[in-house]
DNA sequence: CATGAATGAGTATTCATTCAT
DNA sequence: TATGAATGAATACTCATTCAT
């Protein structure tokens, strides 16, 4: 905690945080080094005493973003209510700190998109195993509500579980990317869980 | 008095078959022109003679994607059965060729997320076209519905038909793009379908 | 003389008018073979069945008008007034035919600037000798006027000789490159030969 | 806090000096910036950081070139002497520094004789003005010369003076160009500025 | 002979990265 | 440690030339 780290810290999160504006406003590919520096107000070089590449910018941002992303996983494992609510309190919380990552969105788009920054970066692996996670903990609940008899036998768990993960990320991205407004986001939310419940709980 | 015939258009079409395959593999940026001219099985100066730059490649790829967009909404729009048939027929409709536009989402995924790329392509702007037409299509299916009693005045139309189109985007999405599964998302698609059944007829 | 023969050397004719006239417009460098085809009105592949390269073109140009350079100084030599009259008259026939070369007067700018080109083609080389000629003719002039008693010993002949060559050639390009107007060059020509015609007799 | 000291105007100096001498060895068309990188001895993109294309080159030692024009012709303004003396010295004045620009003739050259690199670059606009300012020195001296009696008013002064103006260009190409001999070249200047005093000064 | 489709060598320019200060 | 000047690999695009028809 000696003030020479602090200040390597401040300065490295400057950094961070001055990249993720200019990939926001400009995509990855279209940023240079020197928008950057110039956004954080440092000179270039500086930037290389703090991340050996380019790429190792978009790389911390989603070592970053996919923290937070396993801390939802870690909440969601602690959501101890009955099954059905257990899923509707994962679907919110899905969307509990949407706005910190909307203007990450575009980036992921870019990285997603781009098959050899992907490979570089290890983006999808790690984002496709945060989607595995979430369809765990969906798959986990529905199972639990079935033998509990709470929900329907009939209902095929695994494809359920999946669905839920794809349609809660497009909401969530249709929001980040297309329709930014945080009132009828909620309200969307809230139907959307509405009709999960009452399919869950309506006998086949 | 007689000139080398070439079949122009097949030429084109073989150019861009090739485009589509190399950005699939390695997304835009990292893909370099000799790269499609070397998988068109031609010199580097014959895609100058078809397309004037890099850029006209993709936007020659999303302009026949989206015609085939616009043909979808055509089709939709002559769907005629009852409200909620006609939501659930939209539903299944989207993804009727969904294999066809599967290996172009990556390329979909780099352009939206670099701002300075879509711009100069345009591609968002018809993206989002697309998808407001799918709304409003949604959104008039739900209105009839509520005014010939079939779905409760209750549901919050405009925000349920939002909700639709993101949640189908994000279905489609992941299928494209993560979990390429055809039978898995036919079953899923139609759970989803399902479920958006019963909670339309369903009285509040 | 077979009609074949003719056709060729009309078509011959024909690319090189085409030639001079996109050279004249836009200069050597910035004309496309592509552009010398369409003003020829044929096929770009047909320039090359009558010129095998691109530097044969102002090649040729300049040997037909270097040929009418070298008819001007025979014409020069069969002046056999008296040495005064002979150097006036040299001054007017360098100036007999200039309207036909005027527009070539940029490309042989061009060549002249860019040694390159110039090594090629060989403009410099040529155009030197012609301008030695001309010197020649008008050394010669000036020694017969000395020996005749017409013109002073005085004067240094062979510093005259190349100045009236250097100050001709400027007047001619002055009038093809920035001062286009026929009649104010006729008495532009007309000042300078009298001045030279005073001087020559004026006894120093 | 102590970044790189370097002495930008001189090295901007060291490329301009690198791309006149490669200019006046190959002729601008067929130099690459590679050339005249290596000839400053630094790396093409060092280059850059001083001018922003290859053009800025031509444009900016031309531009140098016409400043040194301008500070000749406000020498000829201040030139107090009766008239005719003042155009003998204005002769003169004319070849003053001429050693200094003759390695830049060739480009000048060049740059007049491609219509499409002088629009850019703007050269015959700016060159044509300093011919102008020439002629207006030399028409005013001589009108002067006719209202004071000193020189006869059956002198067509506008025409004599742009006599002048391309004599004298002539001569200076000529030197720099084709016949680079000091010593005979002011002899020539001396013949030519005592026959036009001659002239002058004769009454017709 | 005539054509224009195909070709690929050639070149200006950009930008991530290095390194002298 | 911080800097920004220097670098050169990388790449879209052009155009003289070739050659199948």
């Amino acid at each position: 905690m000696s003030p020479k780290i602090v200040d390597r810290e401040a300065k490295r999160q400057a950094i961070l945080a001055a990249a993720i504006a200019v990939f926001a406003e400009k995509g990855y590919h279209s940023t240079k080094m020197a928008d950057i520096a110039q956004r954080a107000e440092m000179g270039k070089g500086t930037l290389y005493e703090y991340f050996r590449t380019k790429e190792e910018l978009p790389k911390t941002i989603f070592g970053l973003m996919l923290q937070e992303f396993d801390q939802q996983i870690l909440q969601l494992e602690q959501v101890h209510s009955d099954p059905v609510d257990a899923i509707l309190a994962g679907i919110q919380l899905c969307f509990q700190d949407i706005d910190e990552f909307a203007h990450v969105t575009p980036l992921v788009f870019e990285v997603l998109g781009n098959k050899d920054l992907d490979r570089s970066i290890g983006l999808s692996e790690d984002f496709e195993q945060w989607l595995e996670s979430l369809n765990r903990f969906f798959l986990a609940r529905i199972q639990e509500g079935q033998s509990q008899g709470q929900i329907s036998v009939d209902l095929p768990a695994p494809i359920f579980a999946r669905m839920l993960v794809s349609t809660l990320d497009g909401m969530a991205t249709h929001y980040c990317m297309f329709h930014f407004q945080p009132e009828f986001f909620t309200a969307q939310v809230n139907v959307f869980s509405d009709m999960v419940k009452s399919y869950l709980v309506t006998p086949k």
